[in-house]
RNA sequence: GGGCGCAUAGUUCAGUCGGCUAGAACGCUACCUUCACACGGUAGAGGUCACAGGUUCGAGUCCUGUUGCGCCCA
């Protein structure tokens, strides 16, 4: 291919468009059971069937295609299984939306069976979006094996582990406060509630005391609680109240009386240091009722109204609107003592999005002691690995203070619980089909719970349901444990605790070795992405306008370690600046031929045939693939990104490619193609350095640039080593020829600041005149005349250790040594004078720093040998430095006089 | 109330084991349509490393405290 076939910029959107269904075609994303490579397997966090794709999955699913696609290319038999889950509440509601919009009928009118083939007709119509996104996006899941968590196989595995725990004693039902959503009008667990912080107000009510003797003062955010007030509680030691222990108060609203009971658990300086306590409505309460053998009265209808036992008046009252008559009663009644604003945390439904409420309730529940104690050693001793550490802190303290897990929902979507009533005496059964006979009563006629389980009572078994559990499978013997998981920190409690329990009791083994926690994305002004505040980008839009390997490669370069990102469209300018960068160097590459025969390796070659420069960039090179390399295995994805960035950009095309301009136009043909060689064999290594992260563009140059076959792939390529260490001593790579080659870039920039100083535009050709510091400086700026002359744009290059101008000239004093830009008629002297001064000034100082230190006995002493001894270095080279400095002044001086 | 994290250039962020003149990107200034790239090049300006103490020969880095911001849990 010549370089008239590419364009003159990258064009992201054909390249993708040609690439992605090649690759799905060959069957290159496939991951075999039977294979007899190390395994490399990742399952992705299953996002919602309803969802759409987010910047938040971009990052998500770029940092798994980057770990999977470095697998592949390292010679793993990789498996990244994608798939989504049912998301029980948010599904149900939206279809119950579409019914209601579309066929004006709500799920009782259609009855549980005809509701539930709605939503699998919804699903099969416009579920899974996100999946089909995902491709957009170059990600390289197996899609043969995509798993939605109602499949029948993966359902199989949740009933499996609903009757295994029950029978092990883990799952019981029980009768106890839940967080209530009464939008969706099911219990929640208390990972569903979201808390704000509310302006709200705190209530002063007094109840007086049924002896007439005065009152007691109580406060409450939620005076509509009141009417379900079953006792009063004082702490035992609260000098104020001692003598109203075990006395009752009379409950204003009602015709109820009701205790006051003593309470170590009162807070006596919250308030007036007495409490309503509403046992069926609040936990804290709850657990007042049960010390105190409380009656538990529920005055709340399952939406949120008020019910027959909150009394007539209130009856079928919004609880909100209870809240405000109940408020004006009781200032009525003058019972209100006062109302204060008050700052308070409040529980929202996660889903629902309205408070949630306390509620009294028979549920399901997965007592949870005896599962989170493996599951925190597997972390605590390092089975499992979390990226950035800091998170196992968050984790441990979780799981040290865990509570029991309710898992049932009153919905219709999703795995039905596995339990059957007796019809007869009520006995609970839990089995795979319904029970012929009741083993208590003899009974024939069973009824299934109603209810379903929680959605992540599914997802928790995903890392092996995917893979056939409880099946003994190929796939599970051959990818379980999964390798890495890449997930955001806010489902560290609903899922990846629970799936490190599951995975332990079930198929008793971690379910994964390292888990990364991403960064969240936020926009510029540091605010979360939401809906409402419309503004978050569509990241298909984003493909479409930078190319997906934009998008990629910013996201994962401006993704700081552990911290939120602030994202902006305009951002995505790196990434295409970048694929842009890239596409270029190829192009230019493609100008002088065809790869040549040995680009894939260096056999054969000798420190001899090389140029310093050749040298510089094989070294620099191999310290970026080893760096770069070093950095994807500790997860350091952003570190990875600037290191190949800063080389590709900074060393490769600003100074080798431009170095091998000089070479390549010289008509030196043993020169020439030793150059091709060296510039292909990085080129193509870098490449494949960044194929993981920037698919498409590497794949497209690397058949662009004949590095492989029309049917073969960069994907499968070799991950880019470093080179050996007999490499590198037989091509005479050493951190010398690296740090001489920087000094020589670090004298053309000074020289080229000249030109800059006197407004002479670069692209004029002067004399450059050289005098080296001593021989070996000379030497080495004698190596590569041509390529120095090309670099400093100069017209000739005198190089000589005698040499100085004849007249004004532009003067550079650096450590190889000084460089003269005779600019006769140019030059003002005493400006020319001016800028030396000032750098002399400047390296004067420096060396007082040095000497104090130097002077310094206790740092001479204290300080490790080799820092002292670098110092001595520094003064030795500064003095040097400044000794040539003001010989050039003294030299103006005379032209001068 | 408890815990975790953050504070470095105009902005967003790097900065390893405490040790060279604290770096990059974007933005800014000047010059340049030069033959890979204006999605570009060359050169440059820009810093009280939040504040106050402490440890040390030496602190952006370690310790203590203060202030401000963010997140999680209760």
């Amino acid at each position: 291919m010549s370089e008239q076939q590419l364009a003159k910029a990258y064009q992201p959107r054909d390249v993708e468009a040609k690439w992605y269904p090649r690759w799905e075609e060959r069957g290159y994303f496939r991951g075999r059971s039977d294979s007899d490579r190390p395994s490399y397997a990742i399952v992705i966090p299953p996002p919602n069937v309803t969802g759409v794709l987010t910047l938040g999955h971009v990052l998500n699913n770029t940092l798994q295609d980057i770990l999977v696609r470095q697998a592949r290319m390292r010679g793993h038999e990789v498996c990244w299984v994608p798939g989504t889950d049912h998301a029980g509440i948010a599904t149900q509601a939206r279809v119950e939306a579409y019914i209601l919009e579309t066929e004006g009928l709500t799920r009782h009118d259609l009855g549980r069976e005809k509701f539930l083939e709605k939503v699998w007709d919804w699903r099969r119509q416009y579920g899974g979006r996100i999946i089909r996104q995902l491709r957009r996006l170059g990600a390289t899941c197996d899609w043969q094996r995509e798993r939605f968590t109602l499949d029948p196989g993966l359902s199989a595995a949740v009933q499996e582990v609903f009757i295994r725990l029950y029978e092990k004693g883990l799952i019981y039902r029980g009768h106890r406060i839940i967080n209530w959503c009464p939008k969706s009008c099911t219990a929640l667990s208390d990972e569903e509630v979201v808390y704000r912080e509310e302006q709200g107000s705190l209530w002063h009510f007094r109840y007086p005391l049924s002896n007439d003797q005065g009152h007691v003062a109580v406060a409450t955010t939620r005076p509509e609680t009141m009417l379900g007030d079953t006792a009063v509680a004082v702490h035992p030691d609260d000098v104020r109240y001692q003598r109203l222990i075990g006395q009752t108060v009379r409950l204003p609203l009602t015709e109820r009386v009701i205790p006051i009971v003593a309470d170590t658990h009162v807070d006596p300086s919250f308030g007036s240091g007495a409490v309503k306590v509403t046992p069926a409505h609040d936990p804290n309460d709850y657990e007042i009722g049960r010390r105190h053998n409380l009656p538990m009265l529920n005055v709340m209808h399952d939406d949120g109204r008020m019910n027959h036992a909150a009394g007539a008046e209130f009856e079928n009252m919004d609880r909100f609107e209870c809240r405000a008559a109940v408020v004006e009663m009781m200032q009525e009644l003058g019972l209100l003592a006062k109302t204060e604003r008050h700052v308070h945390q409040v529980g929202y439904s996660e889903r629902g999005h309205v408070p949630v409420e306390p509620r009294l309730s028979n549920q399901w529940f997965v007592s949870m002691r005896t599962l989170a104690e493996p599951a925190l050693g597997a972390v605590a001793d390092g089975r499992i690995r979390f990226h950035p550490d800091r998170w196992v802190k968050t984790y441990r303290h979780w799981m040290e203070n865990i509570r029991d897990w309710c898992i049932s929902r009153q919905l219709w979507w999703g795995h039905r619980i596995p339990a059957y009533y007796c019809q007869r005496c009520n006995h609970i059964e839990v089995s795979r089909q319904t029970p012929g006979m009741c083993p208590k009563c003899n009974g024939s006629e069973f009824h299934q719970d109603r209810d379903v389980l929680d959605t992540w009572f599914s997802s928790w078994l995903w890392p092996f349901s995917v893979f056939g559990w409880p099946e003994d499978s190929p796939e599970l013997e051959k990818f379980y444990p999964t390798d890495a998981l890449v997930t955001g920190p806010d489902i560290i409690f609903f899922w990846v605790a629970r799936m490190i329990m599951a995975g332990l009791e079930f198929v008793g083994d971690i379910p994964f070795r390292d888990v990364y926690f991403t960064s969240i994305i936020r926009d510029e002004k540091g605010r979360k992405l939401s809906k409402s505040l419309n503004n978050s980008p569509d990241p298909l839009e984003v493909i479409d306008t930078y190319g997906a390997d934009a998008l990629r490669f910013t996201i994962i370069y401006i993704a700081p370690l552990g911290q939120d990102i602030r994202y902006s469209n305009e951002k995505c300018e790196i990434g295409r600046n970048f694929a842009n960068k890239i596409w270029n160097a190829a192009r230019f590459r493609l100008h002088h031929g065809e790869s040549t025969p040995d680009w894939a390796h260096l056999d054969g070659l000798a420190g001899d045939n090389l140029r310093s420069d050749d040298q510089w960039i094989l070294g620099r090179y191999s310290e970026t693939v080893a760096a770069a390399t070093e950095s994807l295995a500790c997860f350091h994805f952003h570190e990875f990104a600037h290191a190949v960035y800063e080389f590709v950009w900074n060393e490769f095309c600003d100074w080798y490619l431009e170095s091998a301009k000089a070479i390549l136009n010289s008509g030196e043909a043993v020169g020439r193609s030793l150059t091709l060689r060296i510039f292909d064999y990085v080129m193509a290594g870098l490449l494949r350095l960044l194929h993981p992260v920037m698919p498409f563009v590497t794949e497209e140059l690397y058949h662009a640039l004949g590095f492989c076959n029309k049917d073969e792939s960069i994907m499968y390529s070799e991950w880019p080593l470093p080179l050996s260490e007999d490499c590198r001593e037989r091509l005479g790579i050493d951190r010398q020829v690296i740090l001489q080659v920087r000094d020589k870039f670090a004298m053309i920039r000074a020289v080229r600041n000249i030109k800059a100083a006197y407004q002479i535009p670069v692209g004029r050709k002067l004399k450059v005149l050289i005098r080296p510091k001593g021989p070996e400086e000379e030497s080495f700026l004698r190596e590569d005349p041509v390529s120095l002359e090309f670099l400093l744009y100069a017209s000739e290059v005198e190089i000589d250790q005698e040499i100085s101008p004849q007249g004004p000239a532009g003067t550079a004093v650096t450590s190889l040594g000084a460089a003269y830009l005779p600019l006769a008629g140019v030059i003002d002297i005493e400006a020319e004078k001016e800028r030396l001064s000032k750098q002399h000034g400047q390296i004067c100082e420096r060396i007082k720093s040095v000497q104090k230190k130097l002077a310094n006995q206790k740092f001479v002493g204290n300080a490790p040998s080799s820092v002292v001894e670098r110092e001595r270095e520094r003064l030795h080279e500064f003095q040097d430095r400044r000794r040539r400095l003001l010989e050039q002044i003294q030299s103006l001086e005379n032209h001068d006089g």
